[in-house]
DNA sequence: GCCCGATGTTACAGCCGTGTAAGTTGCCTC
DNA sequence: GAGGCAACTTACACGGCTGTAACATCGGGC
């Protein structure tokens, strides 16, 4: 992440525009969303507040703003990462395993981003919820497309929905830890643990 | 939980205590931590601001308090569940089953605490997450001891304390499930899964 | 090279929450 | 039934954030 540029010099709108969403998202990220205020990101910013508001109705329009570039950069990685799940390729573990994988490393490039979908914070705008929410559904449906059948015979899921949803929970889970405590939880360690897990939903 | 009594009547210390703790904890379950206010609890209670400074320094200390009631409401109901998964009564799926059926109906007869738990706000005090991640690390730790010796022969886990923590978050994923949709994920279906779930964790 | 629009600042009025000091009122006791 | 303490209110000084209007300045294009 290039930092933000508190740079003194004049700027083109877009670039401003953008630098006020990178400090808001730093702000965010060190204090949360109810810390946010015009004020501070104009001060952060090295601006008065009058620039702001020439880019921003108001303090809800710029969290929303910076929620809606961060959602659709993090979708744009999980949509990357997904297809990987459905490739017809190998088995639905390896499968899995590779989606997982991808997941955590996509999570450990912009932890600011990933931890506000998974610790999602109150005070949030509700596209964020939103945003989060249709991201979830998009993976649920990716990994219920892939239990459905079953990870051997035998072993069909009853509940295909409510199954994806654990498989993307136990994700979600690692991935927090990860976030959290690195060092004694780092991608080996969780990877390797979701591969035993894996194989003991297997037959056999 | 009885409600929160907008007398105006004059109270005694311990009962207005109580109250303003009642008031800030519903302010806290409908708008979140960030929108409590001395003044907000103060006006909600039908008393003036220097009212609650009588009971507490600040707004930081009112949170605190909140959250050291509740949390230690909760830890309660927790020890309640717990021993159960611990009785040497009958198979480790079993006690898994019923923990988890008695940590639902805790979380369905206290939504509002336990919603505090399960998506921690930001905002919060510390001692709010130091209390989760205690109870936390009590319950996986209890499972951990269920799950050590395996559900079944063969099905040792490599990893005792990550798999608690995944059985741990597959808990309180159905219990998010169950508060953000009751009518969709209703307690039965979440059990009923679970089961399958753990079933499927034992070897044959 | 100068001029005009875009970029940015200073300044003001207002709202809301904080914390405290001083005074008032109700209740319980002796 | 009068004192006296606990519960409560009124009132004030203060600080931070919000929006907006009026003014200043930079810099690219003709």
């Amino acid at each position: 992440m290039p930092s933000p540029t508190p740079t003194r010099a004049r700027m083109s709108a877009d670039r401003r525009r953008e630098q006020l969403l990178d400090v808001t998202k730093e702000m965010v990220g060190e204090q949360g969303f109810h810390a946010v205020s015009i004020e501070g990101v104009a001060r952060r910013a090295g601006i008065t507040r009058p620039v702001v508001y020439g880019h921003f109705d108001d303090l809800g329009a710029l969290l929303e703003a910076m929620v809606e570039r961060e959602g659709t950069r993090a979708l744009a990685q999980l949509a990357e990462i997904l297809p990987t799940e459905l490739a017809e390729g190998g088995s639905p573990r390896d499968d899995l395993l590779a989606g997982l994988s991808g997941y955590l490393a996509a999570v450990a490039a912009d932890p600011i981003t990933w931890r506000l979908v998974l610790m999602p914070p109150e005070g949030a705008p509700p596209v964020l919820r939103e945003q989060i929410s249709r991201g979830r559904d998009a993976v649920v449906a990716a990994l219920a497309d892939v239990v459905r059948p079953g990870l051997g015979p035998g072993s069909e899921s009853p509940d295909a929905e409510l199954t994806a949803r654990m498989l993307s929970s136990v994700a979600d889970e690692s991935a927090r830890l990860m976030l959290t405590d690195p060092s004694r939880y780092p991608r080996e360690r969780l990877l390797a643990h979701a591969a035993w897990l894996l194989r003991q939903l297997e037959p056999g």
